[in-house]
DNA sequence: TCCGAATTAATTTTT
DNA sequence: TTAATTCGGA
């Protein structure tokens, strides 16, 4: 049977390697897509082709794609080129298409077909309760980290027994692995990582789940592949082993992940993985103006691990880069303010508009400005509503009534509302159920019997215990999720116990679980399977939360949500050295941490079409600390020819301000007396100062550049000074005040705020 | 065991 | 700076 598209696929707007792309017939193939290079245009139609004009079944195709919302666009998209069918046809995320085949083949990879997911909480949570079992210090072993070894273990599908253990911090490493796998088969839970890595060994280990699978799609096309790590790369050629059409589609420049995993190696040498592959390069950028591409391109060609390639576009020149500074984040995020109502004074919409950020924490400032201004935003992706406590909590309990196993989540609702049962009965149960080797609620179920448990207590458990117990039934008598939800918040007394604090905070929170219960008659209205369980799962692997491009408002987000979004104008703040390129605390002097910096300017340039404004700011405040750090050696690495300087030179060091003194009237504006004030006395966008910027020349390393002088009495960024107490530190940060103090990181004692005058040069 | 006060930790980036 | 966690007294 032929499917025939309802669109004629005109294949003559394509260009011509893009054409090649669709019509691509058989075996691998790799596109190296440039921003902007009509990529997801090839991606879709070359689906659509596969389906129309040769026939392949809807069902036979698996597109992967990096976050939900790109598998969301790309299904729109195919449905307008095909009638029907596109249901069919396997759209989805690494984890959510293998959540989808684990739960399918659940017994030949040996979990429970109603495994819950655990986010990065929730696995931490697990983690630390390992710790504690082994009773190692989780200060001395931080969670994090140690979730951290264990997904990248996974990542490159290393299970708990050919963990290498070489010293102590990987013999405690495997032994927590070890521990924790089991934990979480006991609880019948699965964390991200798992969600690959389990499928992986499943099919590997699996001849009959192999057959099926590897036989089971005729082409895989697989989206923004430079960002994918060893497992993903091995479960995608497990699973086209057998026809061998595997398209991998992307930009090594784009790849911004190194942190999670993800390895350019991928699609780098994707040719020495299948030396028979067709490689096809789309190199014309349809969307930014020509001196975007060239600031865009100045940028990235400086990273030295780089395959050499040059966008081009047939776009008009466009507007200069604005390099604006700014006198303080607030000041920033008021000159994003003044940029968007310019944009709309020029009618354009505020949709057309866009600021990106290195780091949430940035958002906040810009969110207060725009409030203030009462324009339109919103937020994609940081704090998540599903990470507010109070949604947390109810789908605890709903995860507890669909999975009773799940200790994380038990745990945290077996005294929320508080329902006296404290930490010494908790640790008790836990110390049993480690016994026993059995999940907490099993424990729980058999509670009556422990005579080591104070009466009272077990009468509260055993309550705790017929309480879900009665919820759960509801749910097996065919009541939906909504509805059950509505229960638990009457029968926990959770609803009331919130209306009884009666706060402000208490409020918000009640309105976050009306919220909730809307989102979950959403869901039930629209998925195909209106599951408990189902609905758990789409709320884990869900990120942001569904935005509705309806309003008509400023979208704000991090550097890394942008990826593969476009807009008009694109406002980037924050291009300080230390925000952008990022170096935090604990990072080392890693180049090709620096290079990937470089690479996530690359991406933030490449979403601007028309019009793109840079903001550095003079000082910023850290945890309310003020900093003050050289603007981002990224606006030095800019053709000059192309950008326009705003607001002054490069930042003054800290000592040459003083020399201008305090009171004078010098241009200089100081950013902690007037920071709100300043942006009107400064021009906008029009007529620029000309800047007095000599080019800087960028140096190799990260600790290099920022020795530039901040100090204080001759204290710079990076330098070595030494302490009573602490011995010898690294400057991180400088704090100019009365007195002045400095951020200094001490090998063995962490980062501590020392007054500058306790403190010797070392 | 509970509440408010005091301390201190937190910031990459996401599925 | 804010949010979370610990502390100290009832």
């Amino acid at each position: 049977m032929r499917y025939v598209p309802a669109v004629h696929l005109s294949l003559e707007t394509l260009n011509g390697p893009q054409r090649d792309a669709v019509v691509h017939d058989k075996g691998p193939l790799v596109v190296f897509a440039g921003a902007g290079s009509g990529k997801t245009r090839v991606i879709t139609y070359r689906i659509a082709q596969l389906i129309a004009q040769q026939g392949v079944a809807p069902y036979r195709i698996l597109a992967v794609t990096f976050t939900n919302k790109a598998a969301g666009e790309m299904r729109e998209r195919l449905s307008s080129l095909l009638a029907h069918d596109v249901h069919d046809i396997w759209v989805g995320t690494f984890h959510s298409t293998c959540a989808r085949m684990l739960r399918r083949y659940h017994e030949l990879c040996g979990v429970k077909r109603d495994f819950v997911i655990y986010d990065d909480a929730d696995q931490k949570a697990m983690v630390t309760r390992v710790l504690n079992d082994f009773g190692f210090d989780d200060r001395r072993y931080d969670p994090k980290k140690v979730a951290g070894a264990i997904n990248k273990a996974k990542q490159e599908v290393v299970g708990p027994e050919s963990y290498p253990s070489n010293d102590a911090w990987t013999e405690v490493i495997k032994k927590v692995y070890t521990a924790y796998e089991e934990r979480m088969t006991r609880s019948g839970a699965l964390d991200f990582g798992d969600l690959i890595y389990r499928l992986v060994r499943s099919v590997e280990s699996n001849e009959l789940l192999k057959r099926e699978l590897a036989s089971r799609f005729d082409h895989i096309l697989v989206d923004e592949f430079q960002d994918t790590n060893r497992v993903q790369f091995r479960l995608v050629k497990d699973l086209s082993e057998q026809k061998r059409n595997l398209c991998v589609v992307g930009d090594d420049d784009q790849s911004i992940y190194r942190w999670r995993g993800a390895d350019r190696r991928n699609i780098l040498d994707f040719r020495r993985e299948y030396p028979d592959a067709t490689i096809i390069k789309l190199e014309q950028n349809y969307r930014s103006t020509k001196k975007i591409l060239r600031a865009a391109h100045s940028v990235v060609s400086r990273n030295v691990d780089r395959e050499e390639k040059t966008l081009w576009t047939e776009n008009a020149e466009g507007a200069p880069i604005l390099v604006v500074r700014s006198a303080d984040e607030r000041d920033e995020a008021h000159l994003a303010v003044a940029t968007a109502r310019e944009v709309v004074h020029a009618g354009r919409k505020l949709s057309d508009i866009a600021i990106f950020y290195r780091i949430h924490a940035q958002s906040r400032v810009f969110e207060e400005a725009l409030r203030a201004a009462n324009l339109p935003y919103q937020v994609i992706g940081g704090t998540r509503f599903y990470d507010r406590a109070e949604v947390k909590d109810i789908l605890a309990y709903l995860r507890v009534i669909s999975n009773p196993d799940d200790d994380v989540s038990l745990l945290r609702i077996v005294n929320v509302p508080t329902r006296g049962i404290g930490k010494t009965s908790i640790d008790r149960v836990l110390d049993r159920a480690a016994k026993e080797a059995t999940s907490v609620w099993a424990t729980l179920e058999h509670i009556g019997d422990d005579a080591s448990i104070a009466s009272g207590t077990r009468k509260k458990l055993i309550g705790f215990v017929s309480m879900m117990n009665a919820l759960r039934d509801k749910v097996a008598g065919g009541m939906g999720p909504a509805e059950v939800a509505r229960a638990i918040l009457e029968e926990t007394a959770y609803q009331k116990a919130l209306r009884d604090e009666d706060t402000p905070e208490a409020d918000a929170r009640l309105e976050n679980i009306q919220e909730l219960l809307g989102s979950m008659d959403e869901f039930e209205n629209e998925a195909e399977t209106p599951t408990l369980s189902a609905f758990l799962e789409n709320v884990t692997l869900q990120t942001n939360t569904a935005n509705d491009d309806s309003e008509d408002r400023i979208t704000m987000m991090t550097v890394h949500a942008a990826k593969g979004l476009e807009f008009p104008v694109v406002f980037v703040g924050g291009l300080e050295e230390q925000m952008f390129p990022y170096h935090g605390y604990d990072a080392g002097d890693d180049p090709d941490e620096l290079e990937e910096e470089r690479r996530l300017a690359y991406v933030a340039f490449t979403r601007a079409r028309e019009k793109l404004i840079l903001s550095w700011a003079a000082l910023r405040r850290v945890f309310g600390q003020p900093r003050i750090n050289p603007r981002s050696r990224f606006l030095d690495e800019l053709p000059r020819a192309d950008i326009e300087e705003i607001g002054g030179a490069p930042s003054p060091s800290y000592a040459s301000q003083r020399s201008s003194g305090w009171d004078d009237n010098s241009g200089y504006q100081r950013p902690w007396q007037h920071p709100q004030r300043s942006r009107s006395e400064r021009p906008m966008m029009g007529t620029p100062r000309t800047s007095t910027t000599p080019a800087r020349k960028s140096s190799e390393s990260y600790i290099d550049r920022s020795e530039v002088e901040v100090g204080e009495d001759g204290i710079r960024m990076g330098m070595r000074v030494a302490h009573a107490k602490y011995g010898v530190g690294e400057v991180r940060g400088v704090t100019p005040g009365v007195p002045p103090k400095v951020t200094v990181s001490f090998p063995g004692w962490g980062t501590k705020q020392i007054v500058a005058s306790f403190l010797e040069p070392a």
